[in-house]
DNA sequence: GTTTACGCATCCCCG
DNA sequence: ATGCGTAAAC
């Protein structure tokens, strides 16, 4: 087969890259240095060699992302390129699963929990603990899963993780370890996988059972892996029991970017491809395409406290262009007046919004931007949030359809039942405990012992489940017998929004169009979940808008102007930041988030920020107070800046609290709060008028907030610190 | 003993 | 807005 010259597409080393012909390759990239470009020229140069596409196996780090490397591949070397089996190494997982499951003694229909459930059904356990356990400090579901999860996918104990992740859970690790184990055994008779079960299921299989790991790995003559500094041991066992018999294994990574450590993550895993891989070869790419030098000044001079590694040394192809702009401003408010106004003024220019993201460490970081944007009428697109799986009403629905696949998912079956008036807890989980995770069972699921009021429910929900779970039943007519049982409950539960729900559940309708089975639309649901719908403003033409993202969610993509918002300390890096490895995690952050810009580059600092103790004065991220100050332009440094004019009415009142500018410079600076008596202090029974929604009256209060039951618009949570002419006293 | 209602705190990144 | 813990209602 005739392919393109791939000589004249790259520059030497990627060139070198793309067609080494050896045994196991690292390909240390440096941002921006073309890593996804050489990736995607390597699979294809494979195919060019007539190597068959259905052999090479490429694992990336979304779904997308997959997608997008074999779209580009197409184009280089024709159609083919879609026969290349692409995904990420869960999707891998689950499929080689479906078939292989058995062996471990899972259902080939086993089912898989998303975060949430997992974290749920540790929440339940915990209860189930014996009781001198009780009263103890335990760790909340999420650091629950945080703790088992962590344990799972970095291959150590739940001890140990504890010990040295989570001392202050000390007192607690025995119960954790019973709790881990209660969870096991759980899922197990459940017959259902977390996300780290997919991928230990896995490794296990391909461990265990060599007949079989040969098969698999006999499929796959060539493996490349993206993304490699954010796999976990587990995954890096995975590539290494796919690929050590041919030892055509491929990793593309930068150690400098590793920022999944929370997931179980391990940078050491890019470290130690060589050991694992012996003779491999490692190549670097270290021409950088993307940023102008001053750009990339920065980022280097923000990886020059790092722990060393694989000594890269970053080169800016790119000249010219202006140094990135640190800008200080009083507050959060103006902060994002700041970034607003400016690109409200390249979107004035002529820029496309497509070429314009805002990053931050969090997603609420960007709340006062969104405010402005929207009274700009400037449309963005928010990526990072996944509520959309999270919200109640998907999970209920979800439900149904996971049970109808699976009926030993007693997790699902108690939050079923839980929807039914007079069903709580202990009912729901003696009509599970009756059923016993038996089909049979659960088919004649009316004899079971409801009590009460609950009995109304019993034979409803066996005559539901005798139509979806059904062998055979059409996924739309499931999809449509679940809704219409469903919606009832939507009206009792949520009777202010139900309209908006049912629109929300009726998306599934069309999502499921050209799924085969009920089992892979579930799946592909929780391996790659739609993103929430509501953080889209306008809801226009998808690619079309001005970017806000979570650091995390702009990993491997780029912009000619990016915008990071609010690095200060205990914002970024984040408050959660205790250990020295985890604040190395954020310089890492810091360096993804910098290196994204391909023209301009504008940092905000704002000076003040509120936290529940009232206004603080910020540092700089520390990580940016190494960076030497000559590498930025320094706007709107406030020295000796006379006080903000009069009242204003809106931005004004939060603004004219700091009279007497505040000098930028670090060192210890005054705690500039406003004089107590202008917080308006309310208790409860305060009758009150709010700008927006009128007359009410004060239910509850604490500092700069209150619960107020308004004549009009019902209760509401007001949190009046951040704006005090919004509501007053009447 | 269970369920439900209500007040209260919390709100980071993700397959 | 959501979820958790506690108090009132069933």
């Amino acid at each position: 087969m005739k392919g393109p010259d791939f000589q004249a597409l790259l520059n030497p080393s990627q060139y070198r890259a793309v067609t080494y012909a050896g045994g196991p390759l690292l390909i240390v990239a440096g941002a921006g240095s073309g890593k996804t470009r050489t990736l995607v020229h390597r699979v294809a140069w494979l195919v060019s060699q007539g190597v068959n596409p259905a052999e090479i196996l490429l694992l990336t780090f979304t779904r997308k992302a997959a997608q997008e490397m074999l779209d580009r591949c197409a184009r280089l070397v024709g159609p083919e390129a879609g026969k290349v089996a692409g995904g990420t190494f869960h999707a891998l997982a689950n499929l080689l699963l479906r078939r292989h499951a058995p062996l471990l003694g899972y259902p080939a229909s086993f089912g898989i929990m998303d975060q949430d459930d997992s974290a749920n059904m540790l929440a339940k356990l915990k209860e189930s603990l014996p009781a001198d356990s009780k009263g103890k400090k335990f760790p909340k579901k999420a650091g629950l899963y945080s703790i088992v999860s962590q344990a799972a996918s970095r291959e150590k104990s739940v001890s140990e993780i504890v010990e040295t992740k989570f001392p202050h859970f000390r007192e607690v690790k025995r119960e954790m370890e019973e709790l881990a184990d209660l969870y096991e055994r759980q899922k197990r008779a459940s017959a259902v996988m977390d996300f780290d079960d997919l991928l230990r299921n896995l490794a296990k299989i391909l461990g265990q059972d060599e007949e079989t790991r040969e098969r698999i790995a006999g499929r796959y003559s060539h493996v490349l892996v993206d993304e490699y500094q954010d796999t976990n041991p587990v995954q890096a066992r995975i590539a290494w029991q796919l690929g050590r018999d041919s030892g055509r294994v491929t990793a593309v990574g930068d150690e400098a970017q590793s920022i999944y450590s929370f997931r179980g993550a391990d940078y050491q895993n890019i470290l130690n491809f060589p050991t694992l891989f012996p003779n491999a070869a490692v190549l670097k790419l270290e021409e950088n395409y993307r940023s102008v030098q001053p750009v990339l000044a920065v980022a280097n001079a923000v990886l020059r406290g790092a722990p060393a590694s694989f000594e890269k040394n970053l080169r800016a192809v790119r000249e010219g262009g202006a140094k990135p702009v640190l800008k200080d401003t009083e507050d959060v408010t103006a902060e994002a007046e700041f970034v607003g106004e400016r690109i409200a003024e390249l979107l004035g220019e002529g820029v496309s919004p497509t070429r314009v993201a805002v990053l931050f460490r969090a997603s609420s970081h960007s709340f006062e931007l969104e405010f402005k944007l929207i009274k700009e009428r400037i449309p963005f697109t928010k990526y990072g949030g996944r509520k959309f799986m999270e919200r109640s009403h998907v999970k209920d629905f979800l439900s149904f359809l996971r049970l109808a696949v699976n009926p030993r998912d007693s997790l699902s079956l108690a939050r079923i039942l839980e929807l039914h008036e007079g069903i709580g807890s202990k009912g729901a989980e003696s009509v599970a405990a009756w059923v016993g995770g038996e089909r049979e069972n659960f088919m004649r699921l009316a004899e079971a012992p409801f009590k009460g009021k609950g009995k109304s429910a019993a034979q409803d929900l066996q005559d539901l489940f005798g139509i979806i779970s059904r062998d055979g039943a059409e996924i739309g007519n499931c999809l449509a017998s679940v809704f219409e049982y469903y919606e009832p409950f939507l009206e009792r539960l949520y009777p202010d929004d139900s309209r908006e729900r049912r629109n929300e559940l009726q998306e599934f309708l069309s999502m499921s169009q050209g799924y085969g089975s009920l089992e892979s639309f579930l799946a592909d649901l929780t391996l790659d979940p739609p993103s929430d719908q509501k953080s889209q403003s306008f809801r226009r033409g998808a690619r079309q808008d001005l970017t806000l993202s979570t650091i995390h969610g702009a990993k491997g993509l780029e912009w000619d102007y990016v915008f990071l918002l609010s690095a200060v300390e205990g914002r970024f890096p984040s408050s959660y930041v205790s250990q020295d490895d985890e604040a190395e995690e954020e310089r890492r952050l810091l360096y993804v988030a910098v290196t994204r810009a391909k023209d301009e580059l504008y940092i905000t600092r704002p000076l003040m920020v509120s936290t529940f103790e009232g206004w603080m004065d910020t540092r700089l991220n520390r990580h940016l107070a190494e960076v030497p100050r000559e590498l930025f332009d320094r706007l709107g440094k406030r020295r000796g800046v006379p006080a903000a004019p009069g009242p204003k009415p809106s931005a004004g009142a939060a603004r004219s609290r700091r009279e007497g500018a505040m000098e930028a410079a670090p060192g210890k600076l005054s705690v500039d709060l406003p004089p107590r008596e202008k917080i308006l202090e309310l208790r409860k029974g305060d009758k009150v008028t709010h700008v927006t929604f009128g007359n009410g009256v004060v239910v509850s209060s604490r500092d700069g907030a209150a619960l107020v039951n308004f004549d009009s618009f019902g209760r509401k949570n007001i949190v009046f610190k951040h704006s005090p002419h919004c509501l007053s006293r009447r």
